[in-house]
DNA sequence: TCTGGGGTCCTAGGACCC
DNA sequence: TCTGGGGTCCTAGGACCC
């Protein structure tokens, strides 16, 4: 059954809310930054992008390039809000709606052509949606499947709209280069460069044992990205899957070698995990904690226990008993820690009493902590640490856990 | 200009058990 | 006493995405 996919990228999402909020900004260079000294641009509207600013880059590079520019501090509450009110606009349109990030979607209008006419005129309708209640723009993508249409709303940036039909999948292929794909990155690209394929069109006609040789399981799976073909469905917010895991790091003012102050970081971090992983009803079997030297060497070690944990203090020893392990060779520039081996638990009565008393601890630092902001009620070893926000996340989902980082 | 943060999936190797 | 193979779980790291 020949399916129509709509694939919608906002365009500068973050620097395009602020400057919808904020006037004095629009037509500016902007860069929206998160906390901190050691941060980069998060998104950069298109006059800094003039310049040659760019995600990922610092604050001191952005502004060499374009003295002019602006910078913002991020605020994921007012991003998550309007990418919640955009799905909500694409509902109008179709059940299946995907939130694929915080500033992308995916719609599935099979079912909606008769409805609404064309794909097109419902892109047109949303676009003039977007920029009637929200001041915003996006690239569009309308294709067969997911592949194909964010592949098409790539095309043309800002506000664009690409079409590729169904009879035209061949042809668009065959000298589109494989980095293009999503789902192909350098490294990848690389190495099929080496075995002669730089095009999809190659990609497309390659020896399948050949690929299965270079690139195991997936080599016949590249084999059909090639060709443009993909019948991955559109999943609906509602039936997402559960996280596999849940995890915070922080990179620090300064890098850091005393091992006190480390383990207060990894406090706090053990908090916002357990947080999250507390709110969303999940708790984990193991807990890795990263570590990223001074000079950028990251690496991370795991250790699993025997039952499901999600309160801070377990996470925290856990957490506190891998870095008692390490050597550290340099001062720490990142630390991190994630909550793995997830699983659904409701809260349950504790036997322990002392679990008890623990668990009662928790579920007052949650309440207060969401009602008041982050680290309000905080463990007293805490309050000597910086105030630490936690800079954006643009995996953000409209439910689910990571909704409890917003 | 010194380089963010949050995820998923896959692979490889070792431990352990049958 | 020695050896082989299969299955499962765990750990570490890499590639990729936003």
């Amino acid at each position: 059954m020949q399916r129509t996919v709509i694939h919608l990228d906002m365009n500068a999402f973050f620097a395009s809310v602020e400057q919808q909020r904020n006037p004095a900004l629009r037509g500016r260079p902007i860069a929206v930054v998160g906390s901190g000294i050691r941060t980069v641009v998060t998104t950069a509207s298109y006059e800094a992008r003039a310049c040659g600013v760019k995600t990922g880059m610092t604050m001191g590079e952005a502004r060499s390039r374009c003295p002019d520019i602006v910078f913002v501090p991020a605020n994921n509450g007012r991003y998550a809000d309007t990418c919640s009110r955009f799905v909500a606009l694409c509902h109008g349109f179709t059940p299946f709606v995907e939130v694929f990030s915080i500033d992308e979607v995916f719609l599935d209008v099979t079912g909606s052509l008769r409805l609404f006419g064309s794909a097109r005129s419902i892109v047109h309708t949303i676009k003039q949606e977007l920029r009637a209640r929200f001041g915003l723009t996006c690239s569009a993508g309308i294709a067969p499947n997911k592949l194909l249409a964010k592949l098409a709303s790539d095309m043309e940036k800002p506000d664009g709209l690409v079409e590729i039909r169904p009879e035209e999948v061949a042809g668009f292929m065959e000298h589109l280069p494989v980095g293009k794909l999503c789902g192909i990155g350098s490294c990848t690209e690389q190495k099929l460069a080496l075995i002669g394929i730089t095009t999809c069109g190659e990609l497309g006609r390659a020896d399948p044992l050949l690929l299965r040789r270079h690139f195991g399981v997936i080599g016949e799976q590249l084999i059909r990205m090639g060709r443009g073909e993909d019948d991955s469905p559109v999943v609906p917010v509602t039936e997402g899957s559960d996280p596999k895991s849940i995890g915070h790091s922080m990179t620090f003012e300064q890098d850091i070698a005393c091992r006190q102050t480390l383990e207060g970081h990894l406090l706090r971090l053990a908090e916002m995990v357990g947080r999250r992983a507390r709110c969303a009803g999940f708790a984990g079997r193991t807990v890795a904690v990263t570590v990223r030297y001074r000079d950028f060497t990251t690496f991370t070690r795991r250790r699993s226990v025997s039952r499901l944990i999600c309160d801070t203090l377990d996470i925290y020893e856990v957490a506190r008993s891998i870095l008692a392990s390490l050597r550290l060779r340099q001062a720490v520039r990142l630390l991190g820690i994630t909550l793995g081996n997830l699983a659904r638990q409701p809260r349950q009565l504790e036997l322990l009493p002392e679990r008890q008393r623990q668990q009662a601890i928790s579920r007052v630092l949650d309440e207060v902590n969401s009602r008041y902001g982050d680290f309000t009620l905080t463990f007293g070893s805490l309050l000597a640490l910086d105030k630490y926000t936690s800079v954006i996340s643009p995996s953000w989902r409209p439910c689910g856990p990571r909704r409890a980082a917003v």
